[in-house]
DNA sequence: GCGAAACGTAATCTCATCAGTTACAGTTTA
DNA sequence: TAAACTGTAACTGATGAGATTACGTTTCGC
């Protein structure tokens, strides 16, 4: 695959954290699951709690519970938490202003992109944790 | 800025060829109103012309034109000619069968983040090329 | 023809980002 | 107090992108 698996693991995260329900799941468990280090998942967790989707008990015994049950709990609610938020790619050195496009192309670009991503957030804003949950079950028995 | 300028940069080399009309532009003026090296304009050249966005004429007095009027490019074309094409972002390793959502979570994310990108796409599909320069020169009056 | 101007592409450099890993300090429970 | 966690910091290796240099090829004008 390629990069940025972030958004993937943290919705894998979040799934285990659905299906343990009260039961505060291990980062090494987790880990286990998305068969990977442990301190990635740490890494996330970390930001899905930045984000409030999670509470995590320090200590033995402790572990990672959902703040918040996954009916309320959209994908987009995740992809904010660990996507990091830079504004649209936009050129590395800025254009050239002698020139007609160079001058007026940037406001541009950022209004179409940002319209762009705000339709993919749209699909994302509509997809609930417990749906995914859902079809993930559906999947591991089919 | 960020990331992946490939197509903040493809779409000011079309609407850079689309002002330019019948007149051929070389890689090199191209690059001064972009602010960067001629060869990754002409890297981006390449990938527009392997769509049949762009056409190039070689030798003296040579450069680029569009290969169809503006009204005719949406910035769907452009992005899908030098933009990667890998699809969606999943876990690098695949996750644990033994557990049922490293077992069915795949298919689920693929599903939600082709609607996702399906949405963004459709944006893109419906801008015209023709639109944002009209746009552009709009800025650059202002 | 010849040379200048341009494209097309390969090779290299640098830089940023990311996942993976080790290490360790702080926290909680039994 | 010991064991089992979390929370970070620091380092490594891989990957990808933009910038740059270099060079072969094509074409026009003289």
């Amino acid at each position: 695959m390629s990069k940025n698996c972030r958004f993937a693991v943290a919705v894998h995260i979040a799934a285990v954290l659905a299906l343990s329900g009260d039961e505060p799941a291990t980062s090494e468990w987790i880990a286990g699951s998305v068969n990977t280090n442990p301190v990635v998942i740490r890494r996330l967790l970390s930001a899905l709690s930045k984000a409030g989707l999670v509470r995590s008990l320090r200590g033995s015994a402790g572990g990672s519970l959902l703040a918040r049950p996954p009916e309320r709990i959209t994908l987009l609610d995740i992809a904010r938490a660990v996507e990091e938020d830079e504004g649209p790619a936009l050129h590395h050195q800025p254009p050239n202003p002698a020139c007609p496009v160079g001058r007026g192309i940037q406001p541009v670009l950022v209004r179409v992109i940002d319209r762009a991503e705000a339709a993919r957030e749209a699909v994302l804003g509509t997809t609930l944790l417990s749906e995914v949950v859902t079809q993930i079950r559906a999947e591991a028995m089919g």
